[in-house]
DNA sequence: TATAATTGAATTGGATTCAATTTTTTATAA
DNA sequence: TTATAAAAAATTGAATCCAATTCAATTATA
């Protein structure tokens, strides 16, 4: 049974990446439904509040996603007033989306969760640190 | 500005974690597809090639997922004749899960897809133990 | 210039994912 | 025993995700 010894999912890396990545944004939940965000949206807000003009290519590049899913997204963030979304002029093909004020003043409401999740996630700033080191390892490499 | 530091997106563990979950999983894609299977699907092969009888509940414990994600997959597994579904005499609750012989059939040709993804993720064997501590860490906890 | 190739978003379709609810069955308590 | 609580799956509904396609606009090429 030597054979198989590498499908025993004892075996995988993958799993638990992919577990413990849903348990996160599971913990999430709560502190965000209250302001009826889900995880996506929010780290849609974390990047518009650095930057406030991003277009939809960008914001993908910087998320890892694509228009599938940002664009349904962002319509959401839209529609509850927090972005406007708007045709570039230089280039029709390129839409650019902008915080509103609605949208920045959030950022106050808001600041105290990454804290809060830090007491739900019981890792030490160095295995922290360690963890984020081999996360972006995969995430560098094609 | 020093207030809002913790939510810039360089600063959540949480986010790499949920980036390089999805980037595993789409690696695992083109080697998945050919056998008309998705990663949800493979990672609930993976637990019955190990321990052929499961109920619901036990593979929801093992994989971190619940029925109303479960019963789709294991519907969809089931159509496709690689598992059976059949309620527990004992207790009528219960729905006991099945893997048929075409579905450990295909642990044959599913075999190499490791070592294959192993190639596709460059840690060291160093690494992938740590990064393995630090995830089953999260999952540890509640 | 006219055509072809590329690019940026949106759309489509299928499959999760999960919170919340419902249904059925079993266990427990008054 | 009867009423209540608890447990196991299924269902529902909303929101991702992503592969693949489409559409419009731009760029490159013959």
């Amino acid at each position: 049974m030597k054979e198989y010894e590498a499908l025993k999912l004892q075996n995988q890396l993958c799993f638990p990446l992919y577990a413990a990545s849903r348990e996160i944004v599971k913990r999430y939940h709560p502190y965000l439904s209250r302001f009826d965000l889900t995880y996506t949206q929010y780290i849609v807000l974390l990047v518009l509040w650095e930057e406030r003009k991003y277009t939809v290519k960008e914001l993908g590049e910087r998320l890892y996603l694509d228009s599938g899913t940002l664009t349904p997204v962002l319509k959401n963030l839209q529609q509850k007033g927090y972005l406007e979304k708007n045709r570039s002029t230089q280039d029709e093909r390129v839409v650019e989306v902008q915080i509103t004020e609605n949208g920045m003043a959030l950022r106050e409401q808001l600041k105290d969760i990454p804290a809060q999740l830090g007491a739900c996630v019981r890792l030490s700033k160095e295995e922290a640190k360690t963890l984020y080191g081999l996360l972006y390892k995969i995430l560098g490499m094609q």
